[in-house]
DNA sequence: CGCTAATTTGAGTGACTTCAAGCACAGTGG
DNA sequence: CCACTGTGCTTGAAGTCACTCAAATTAGCG
């Protein structure tokens, strides 16, 4: 949580294609990297907690973190993850509301806070990114309706499948099929949806299937196709 | 789908607290007014499918809509339901997609079509409106992660507790308490996420502990409280 | 300091239970 | 008469509990 030594700079971020920022205009960015204020947070660190206001959103500079919220008897459901160029907390200033989620550091991260104020702002001035922002919103809305509708109707090994390529698609493998995120198995049924245990003996399973491979928290996928039919991703 | 013989107008529908287009100017509510479509759709019909693009979005004058997904053989998965004053269809607008759900007209319903173009307009000029937009999209976004956790972390028989105090607060209850709204058993199965089968047993239960009444489709509440028990809604 | 000892944390297994889906069939009512 | 509701029965998927094992952390202590 102290403040970082090397400071990102918003005009190099906004180079990056994904950020919502690559849209403003010079004095635009100015004022962002004027405002913002980064830090470092360290792996396990909470950035903010569901059921809190904030006055700002954070943008990701360097990391990993996942957001979940808390449910029955502290089980946590993870709803995303959030990367370098993603933005955080946007939601809930957007709307107005406290917090819906909770954000915490799975890698250690490098992040900057950008005051509502500054954000309000923008959306009055710039059409364009008011535009673009609406965009990001109701694409992330979307995908939670497609979530719903796995959840609701397919199998914990469907989901599990599905989860693993999703996986695949947000943090990429290496040259060897291994996905590029630590998680524990806890985790991983944070986000399918289920019991620890079942996620251990799934993975069990497509291993023995030749589906992945384990070696510790590295998963590999060895069969992107079957793990796709299992998934039934393209019903 | 005939054109209707009574044309709402837009000013009069602005009036309605629920509606985006109430921080309008009147010129901008004469201009949607100018290029929207009304209709009548008859109960059954379908307004737009999911994966079709749509050039434009529906406003809802009066009747009652669902919003579904269509999953493994055929399964629906209602998201949301649409009444007077809601908007339809703005998300897939909005983040340049395709449709991802369906709707289709529970009761009869006379709906006006509002191009994109339109929209898009007042995006650009009238940040108040679009700042309602984002308000509105990220809002739902919010509703969404909650119905994620619900899902996947309660039972049948929470879910079904708390689907019944949701439709109390979108569709009212008469002075008896019993839900201004018609639905089949499958149709609530498909909002729960579950079997009609086992819909039909927990409604049954339901009743045996006095806590619902049922006559047909007509289901009246009659311990509230008690079923926000059994929802366990606030954790 | 360094080197065990003690504790914690996560992965994995097996036995058991339960919830809910699926199937078949019988009413019922618009 | 067909779509919807309701019931009984069976089966299976997945949750729960109880436990082991291995690795990683931390504490203790000469």
């Amino acid at each position: 949580m102290k403040n970082t030594p090397h400071i990102p700079s918003c005009e190099e971020c906004a180079r990056h294609s994904g950020t919502i920022f690559r849209m403003l205009k010079n004095d635009e960015l100015d004022e962002i990297n004027y405002e913002k204020r980064c830090s470092v947070y360290k792996k396990g660190s909470i950035v903010f907690q569901e059921g809190n206001r904030t006055n700002g959103f954070f943008c990701v500079n360097s990391g990993i973190l996942k957001m979940y919220k808390t449910g029955i008897d502290g089980k946590e459901q993870i709803i995303r993850f959030a990367k370098k160029g993603d933005i955080m907390g946007y939601r809930s200033i957007l709307s107005g509301e406290a917090a819906c989620t909770t954000a915490k550091v799975l890698e250690d991260a490098v992040l900057c806070f950008i005051p509502s104020k500054t954000l309000f702002n923008l959306v009055k001035t710039n059409s364009e990114f008011s535009m673009e922002l609406i965009q990001r919103t109701a694409h992330e809305l979307g995908d939670a309706n497609k979530y719903i509708m796995n959840i609701a109707q397919k199998t914990v090994r469907e989901r599990l499948a599905e989860i693993l390529l999703l996986l695949k698609d947000t943090f990429d493998m290496d040259s060897s099929g291994v996905l590029q995120i630590n998680l524990t198995r806890e985790e991983l049924a944070n986000i399918v949806g289920t019991a620890t245990e079942s996620v251990i003996r799934l993975l069990s399973e497509f291993k023995q299937d030749k589906l992945i491979a384990l070696n510790g928290r590295k998963i590999a996928l060895l069969d992107v196709k079957g793990l796709e039919r299992i998934s039934s991703m393209y019903l």
